[in-house]
DNA sequence: CAGGAATTTCCCACATTGTGGGAAAGAGCA
DNA sequence: TGCTCTTTCCCACAATGTGGGAAATTCCTG
């Protein structure tokens, strides 16, 4: 399969521009090209608004177009309609409520809920935003930030939900390194006391977090310790699944 | 200033597959260009991540590439830190609390206020999310959405939150093409009893509603008849500033 | 403000690289 | 099955992109 040279390596400046913009000649130098072929390359970026000039003159960023083009795969909007149907099967295999939320600012945002059939549940939550280190929707969501974005967050006054919540930075550093390892986190009676729940971390076609798909019931009855690891994987198989659905390759 | 022509090609082949997707034969009508071209071109794509085969075998669209790029001019990371200046420079001028949000599915999210030196004034609304309708920081994102996602937004039951709320889809619709044409929105004590408020949209670079930027404050004082005008100018014109430093061009 | 280094822009001869016609292979449909 | 539409493959040709180098410009630094 043939490949445009050109092309190519307009691609190869791209990335490299996104992953931190430059002039010219460091470009030339990272990717070992002639700087007359990068100039002109990036003067043809330019023309499509593929690059633009940073503000201080030298050096180009990622432009306009490429963020207009990224726009046609509207991740926000799709996310909902992709995942409903499989929060629908997911309500069947785990028999709680299930929901859907997405990060906004330092909380997230509870976008959709299906309730199971059993009429003791928990309230649908859809509307509500929360802090991320109370709920398990907002650690898979941390976890996958990058550290500086953490810090961030960890570096404010974190509010204290119940007697079991956690606020020690420290702890919480430690909890997001495991849900990088497991890739699906318990919390329980941690933001309210008699809700126990469980989350995954929904990606999108970029490899970003686009949300998280959870699972939470009365504690009480929920989890049922010998079902306890086996929610947990069907929480986490649906999530990988509607992550696949929304373009996400990794 | 020459320009590299598969480069090119490339690039408008993008922009009709971000409008709609297509296969080769179809994008070589569109572009008036022989079809083996526009196949060798998109296999190179294709190999870039930049598009990727439709689930349904036949087509293109945007890959994931390209969201990647797009992703590292993160218009949602930088917007509370852009706004913030401005939000101290307004808060000057107004003499109102004034704050900035973002749409988070069908609500808007406060994330950020900036109070004013008044001992009487609006609560801190930040981390708080509303439904669009009755607050004109969502109207205002409302008015910039594409017609069929308004459509949806108004085909729900949509919330009271006061007698003076306006929740009759015709008159919202009246009420955001104003917006539109004015580019601000006030609304007076509709989504709580002695609040009154403005807002104008924020734009990102790629041309879409990144969240709002409003000014808030007790309706017995605010806005003064004779400065609801250039309150509102002020309002709207430190927006644009926003939207500029966003990277918005429009 | 001059002198020097680094960076960007311009030019041009060369042949590598992309081009596009056409044919072959594959899909979809009645 | 035969027809049409779409995608893939092949190849001769030269148009197009390439990169060396030099001029022009900008940026430091003493």
């Amino acid at each position: 399969m043939q490949s445009v040279q050109s092309i190519d390596r307009a691609f190869q400046l791209l990335g490299e521009v996104a992953d931190n913009p430059a002039g010219i000649s460091e470009l030339s130098r990272r990717l070992d090209l002639p700087t007359s072929t990068v100039a002109r390359l990036l003067s043809t970026l330019e023309g499509l608004g593929a690059v633009e000039r940073l503000d201080s003159g030298t050096g180009y960023r990622i432009g306009p177009s490429v963020v207009t083009m990224a726009a046609s795969i509207d991740p926000t909007q799709s996310l909902l309609a992709v995942a409903q149907p499989h929060l629908m099967e997911l309500v069947e295999m785990v028999a709680e409520a299930v929901g859907v939320s997405i990060p906004a600012g330092y909380d997230v945002h509870y976008i959709s809920q299906v309730d199971c059939a059993n009429p003791v549940q928990v309230r649908d939550w859809t509307g509500v935003s929360l802090p991320m280190h109370v709920v398990p929707s907002g650690m898979v969501v941390l976890a996958h930030w990058p550290d500086d974005a953490v810090d961030r967050y960890l570096d404010r006054k974190l509010d204290r939900y119940t007697a079991r919540s956690v606020i020690r930075p420290t702890l919480i550093r430690e909890r997001l390194q495991q849900v990088r390892e497991n890739g699906v986190i318990w919390i329980e009676e941690e933001f309210s006391e008699g809700i126990n729940s469980v989350a995954a971390p929904l990606f999108n076609a970029a490899g970003a977090v686009a949300g998280a798909l959870h699972s939470h019931g009365p504690s009480y009855r929920f989890p049922d310790d010998a079902l306890r690891d086996i929610v947990a994987e069907q929480v986490r198989s649906s999530a990988a699944t509607i992550s696949i659905a929304l373009g996400h390759t990794g």
